[in-house]
DNA sequence: AATATTGGATACTGTAACTATCCAATCAGC
DNA sequence: GCTGATTGGATAGTTACAGTATCCAATATT
């Protein structure tokens, strides 16, 4: 298809996608010509995921380019390319110096493995200090029933990865390889699994904070009486 | 204290306070002569609660505006001022024409209340509609996995509210009231409450995403061998 | 009295994400 | 083949937001 039907069935407007191409966040389409240029259903798929992104996710175009890179060119280690995804997704924060004391507190309370180099870590950090400041500081008691609903979530979700998408490439990063055959994982199929994983994160977020509004509301409703 | 204190100790630059009460989301100082103003510790939480919600919770100051102003001065019914609230959190989306089949079909088969008339609902709806775009749809079973984490979660949440907020007023919705008491309850008291309510919403989101991230980080760090 | 600071008003800056215009080279229909 | 519409590509302009910076007359402070 050409540019303008491009932007037709997508309803994004024509300046709009030349300006994406410009970025280099979507692909030009194939040259039939000095003045033509062929657009196919990836493009379209392409371009409804970056408007996801942009204002589901609200990414930046800077972070959209950075995410879509992964997926595209994704690292030998599946571990180290959700690593800097993550660190692509809001909120921004910087590291700060290295101590996180709240984040390292609540992480060992509940058990889990601390990690100060993985930006999630920082972000837990931070958004401890805005509670507590806020004077609605995190009990242990409620950690726990955070950490009692999140983890199985977290579980499920990667259990449903394709192919068991954490295995992949375990064998280039030195780290133990629990499915041998893993290693032996086409470039493509490695790429799908990035995908779900970024794309899990970023874009199953939005879903996850919708229904806990959602819960809350359920609740509230019951609460005075139906 | 004087601006410059108020500046140095919050590490915002005057002519960014400046702009905050030009802005109207930072109450004046009490003035105390024509070029000086008075400004104490509320006017310093106040700005540490402007920061967290512009730059932990991405709020435009348009929105910190509508959040403030609902804490400030809420709605008798807490039901409706958190609905509100909720509008003015991210992510942005209309209503789209009443029609949100989605987020009916995954509301419905968890056996909440559903409402459309809820923003949360849009939300919901836009969220499943990307994700399903993404080629990543949620199936019935993650859907099942998810609300029964969140909703013990949200129950959580209630709870902890001071004195049963959800209850506040509900004689002056013309809702059931349960708790005959909370009818006589101070403004201070409401005021509380909904703080409570919306700042829980607003902070306790960056919270919950970076314990699942981290509970993902946990979980492949598991699988690849401690 | 001299110097610094303040509140208040106004103007300016920088960034991000588009949006619009222009142009020469086609392409599509007649 | 001729003509008007469309395209890719480049360049420039717009809008919104969130601050920053400057000015000034009126105090405070020393």
């Amino acid at each position: 298809m050409r540019i303008s039907e491009l932007a037709r069935r997508s309803g994004v407007p024509v300046a709009t996608i030349k300006f994406y191409l410009r970025e280099g966040i979507l692909p030009t389409g194939a040259a039939r010509g000095a003045t033509q240029a062929d657009y196919d259903d990836d493009h379209l798929n392409r371009l409804r995921l970056i408007r996801s992104l942009a204002e589901l996710a609200a990414l930046p175009i800077a972070q959209i380019k950075t995410v879509l890179g992964l997926i595209d060119h994704p690292d030998a280690d599946l571990f180290t390319t959700l690593g800097k995804a993550i660190s692509a997704l809001p909120p921004y924060v910087e590291s700060g110096g290295g101590e996180h004391p709240r984040a390292r507190a609540a992480i060992e309370h509940l058990g889990w493995t601390y990690d100060e180099t993985f930006p999630a870590t920082w972000q837990l950090e931070r958004a401890l200090a805005a509670v507590e400041e806020a004077g609605i500081p995190l009990t242990d008691e409620r950690l726990d029933a955070y950490g009692a609903a999140l983890h199985p979530m977290a579980e499920y979700d990667v259990a449903g990865a394709p192919g068991g998408a954490i295995d992949a490439d375990a064998s280039a990063t030195g780290h133990p390889v629990i499915d041998r055959s893993a290693a032996e994982r086409s470039a493509a199929a490695r790429s799908a699994a990035v995908r779900y994983a970024v794309l899990g994160t970023a874009l199953y977020e939005p879903v996850v904070v919708a229904l806990r509004r959602l819960a809350h509301q359920d609740i509230a409703a019951r609460r005075l009486g139906a």
